[in-house]
DNA sequence: CTAAATGCAAACTATTTGCAACGAT
DNA sequence: ATCGTTGCAAATAGTTTGCATTTAG
């Protein structure tokens, strides 16, 4: 594992938020300030493939990584704002319909954010 | 609804595919020839807005798009092929666990199809 | 010494935008 | 005449690639 393969798989792991490739180079940036986005790329295609890091395509937004640890996300349809929330595991409940093994699933759950019902 | 925004929800919903917006764009050219892509993707942010269709944001492939009725999908992690099932409806699962109303959900659940399980 | 990781610039893909022309009320 | 829709070209955002240079084992 390379060296800022490292410093970005625990700023994934540290953070609370859902970064971008963009953010996560920023961030990188304060300590290594001579890093380009090209690695960061790089590096999070890598902890991507290695099954290290989620991937998260949202609709008209970047792809923003995040954690490993399984949960599941809360969307504002409107605002776009993504929260962690942990529901109770499916995996089992899956194979079950399908007939099949299954390796993951990614659930994201679509509501109005506060904000936005009271807008 | 304009011209080009029927026709293409009517190609999304009768096809069985889940189209990019470049092959909708191929397969509008067939019987429009004068279409080009920048209305493609205008109509299809329009529908979309509207809510009538859904769009699938699928990692390192461009967007899908897809008839509204719910299903889940079924993805193979490794050549991204993609199908269509239809699990129970877990809104209401959701809602109880969430104490919160829904929109709607999206779930995505990744497996290796046969092709990839026996290379 | 060698292989892997990085920096840099350019390429590429997917998508959006500004604007002029067109078409249907 | 007016307003929405289209065609066109250029712009933009996000991401990937090729290659020369640096770094670590």
């Amino acid at each position: 594992m390379s060296r800022y393969a490292d410093l970005i798989l625990e700023l994934i792991n540290q953070s609370k938020e859902h970064m971008t490739a963009e953010q996560l180079f920023l961030e990188l940036k304060k300590t290594e300030p001579k890093v380009v986005q090209a690695t960061v790329y790089n590096n999070l295609n890598a902890l991507y493939q290695n099954g290290l890091i989620r991937k998260l395509s949202i609709e008209n937004s970047p792809d923003r990584y995040d954690k490993i640890r399984k949960h599941d996300h809360l969307v504002c349809r409107k605002c776009g704002e993504l929260s962690d929330i942990n529901l109770e595991d499916l995996t089992k409940n899956l194979e079950n319909q399908l007939k099949e093994e299954i390796l993951s699933y990614d659930l994201k759950v679509f509501y109005l954010c506060k904000k936005c019902r009271e807008e």
